[in-house]
DNA sequence: AGTACGCCCTGGCCGC
DNA sequence: TGCGGCCAGGGCGTAC
């Protein structure tokens, strides 16, 4: 499933085909896709004959600045964006439920199993407000002070990582590798973090969230990169998944519970 | 405020 | 081979 990561990889993908090109046409057959927030007058005919100015991330959402509009795009559990050129790449099948086609050369194709995702348009000036998304966890804003101040919480610290209100981009992946390398338990309160637990899973998270752009994501089931290509950390996933099986630190068992209505992975000795 | 539950959706997997 | 049933899970609405 796309995290923090997995966005990144595909928006860095996508940057210099899309930047300063100019939507020539766009087709969006899956209602379900933009049912969620309406866009009046049709996310499709909002974007033929505009340029992209620029692509951004925030958190797991795409922004494609337009100009005045964006087009945000939120892959969901299953969603792809898959480039295709001059009869390279990707070719759309059953599941691919929208496109844009650029000037020059070049189709966006948006493809989703399931139909999480969505795609919609909000005015650039009011996109930060409206995504209501929290702080980069890459950025020099996520200082120890401002993870300790989100940690004034009685809530559970997973439950707290993957909210995306309060932490950009984290999901159940990210947060189960980060607590594992944090040494911290998944079910413990926020608010009982010593200063030290705090600075350790500060950098934690942005070691795995970078770790996971390095390898470009992990593919679990259906992530794949704009070329199509699946990404390479799973393979270095320490507990996510990987239940029944042995510690690579110090052999214990890893367990599985349900935390907040997640699978939920972690070492009982390692993380305390 | 925190947590649980159902919903959306469908391929994959299990048992028979 | 096939079919019913269940599961995963990001985000949201609803309920407690």
């Amino acid at each position: 499933m796309p995290e923090l990561p997995e966005v990144e990889v595909i928006r860095r993908d996508l940057v210099p085909r899309v930047e300063g090109r100019r939507i020539q046409s766009a087709k969006i057959a899956e209602p379900r896709l933009t049912r969620r927030r309406g866009t009046p007058g049709g996310v499709a005919a909002a974007l033929v004959g505009r340029r992209v100015k620029a692509l951004r991330r925030r958190g797991k959402f795409f922004i494609f600045d337009l100009g005045r509009d964006s087009l945000i795009v939120r892959l969901g559990m299953t969603g792809q964006l898959l480039w295709s050129e001059n009869r390279h790449g990707f070719r759309p099948d059953q599941y691919t439920h929208a496109h844009l086609v650029f000037q020059g050369a070049g189709i966006l194709y948006y493809r989703d199993i399931r139909k999480f995702g969505e795609m919609f348009i909000l005015p650039t000036e009011s996109v930060e407000q409206t995504l209501r998304v929290g702080v980069e966890p890459l950025g020099d804003a996520f200082t120890p002070e401002m993870l300790g101040e989100k940690c004034r919480s009685s809530t559970r610290i997973k439950s707290l990582l993957m909210n995306q209100a309060k932490i950009a981009g984290i999901g159940n992946i990210y947060a189960d590798e980060a607590l594992f390398r944090a040494g911290i338990r998944p079910t413990r309160r926020a608010a009982s973090l010593r200063p030290e637990e705090i600075r350790s899973l500060r950098r934690a998270i942005r070691l795995v969230l970078q770790a996971g752009i390095r390898h470009r994501g992990s593919s679990i089931a259906n992530y794949r990169d704009a070329c199509g290509e699946p990404g390479r950390f799973a393979a270095l996933h320490r507990v996510y998944q990987r239940h029944g099986e042995d510690c690579h630190a110090c052999g214990t068992t890893i367990r599985r519970i349900v935390l907040g209505q997640r699978g939920t992975h972690f070492c009982p000795t390692c993380q305390r």
